[in-house]
DNA sequence: TTGACATTTGAACAATTGTTCAAATGTTGT
DNA sequence: ACAACATTTGAACAATTGTTCAAATGTCAA
């Protein structure tokens, strides 16, 4: 009636499981806390913008139609992954892409979608 | 005190913002919903073991030490994103990857992992 | 058809997440 | 020092998500 435990129930096919090489579960956890990033339609929108163009958080904002702190709140966590840097200019804060791997990593994700279609 | 709505206070720099033409905002959650799905250690985990091998799913759940019913459905969720494929043989389903590009975007995500560090 | 194995599915739960609101911090010009 | 502007931050809330448990479905051999 149950019995999803493990594979305790199962037959393992340990032929085919021995020649898998588990790559380090650290890295791969990194691997999807980057993901994750990009993984929410605010900072997509956030990375592309920027992608054309620096802009301050305010600008960003009026892009996206959404508030200043929604806006802010997002660009903190793509600063901590380090997609994007910022420089101050006066009472303002400008935002720009911080590498081109992002810029990489989204043409490569669009392809899958466009292929996929 | 408060005032974050929108950019009503602040000044935006239309010459800035003008310049941006924003991408279809449908297309761009679409791209944030594949990149969610590689966004959580488990699927990452399953991609990285399905592409050294093909692999049914108590395999997979020896092989991450997890439950059954656990990667069964993470698979359905790889699958409805056509990251994944299935073949049912006897009584066994074995998976494995869709396409070369889950390769790549694994491959320029972990670029950038190592070159931050 | 029955029993054993292999996988899928649905409901429930705790945990995580994105946005809002309010308040705090930082910057400039007077 | 003060007021006005620009951004950040913390707490709270609703919404989403991953796993577990239990039950259902599918496949094969006797």
């Amino acid at each position: 009636m149950e019995m999803t435990e493990l594979c305790e129930s199962n037959e393992v096919h340990y032929d085919i499981v021995s020649k898998v090489n588990m790559i380090d579960e650290e890295e791969l956890s990194d691997l999807a806390e980057l993901f994750k990033v990009f993984g929410d339609s605010t900072r997509i929108k956030i990375l592309y913008a920027l992608y054309e163009q620096e802009m301050c958080v305010c600008d960003l904002a009026a892009v996206l139609n959404m508030t200043i702190s929604a806006i802010s709140h997002q660009l903190r966590i793509l600063k901590q992954n380090k997609l994007v840097r910022n420089r101050r200019d006066g009472k303002s804060v400008y935002y720009s892409l911080d590498d081109e791997h992002v810029h990489k990593i989204i043409a490569m994700g669009k392809e899958h979608i466009e292929e996929k279609r």
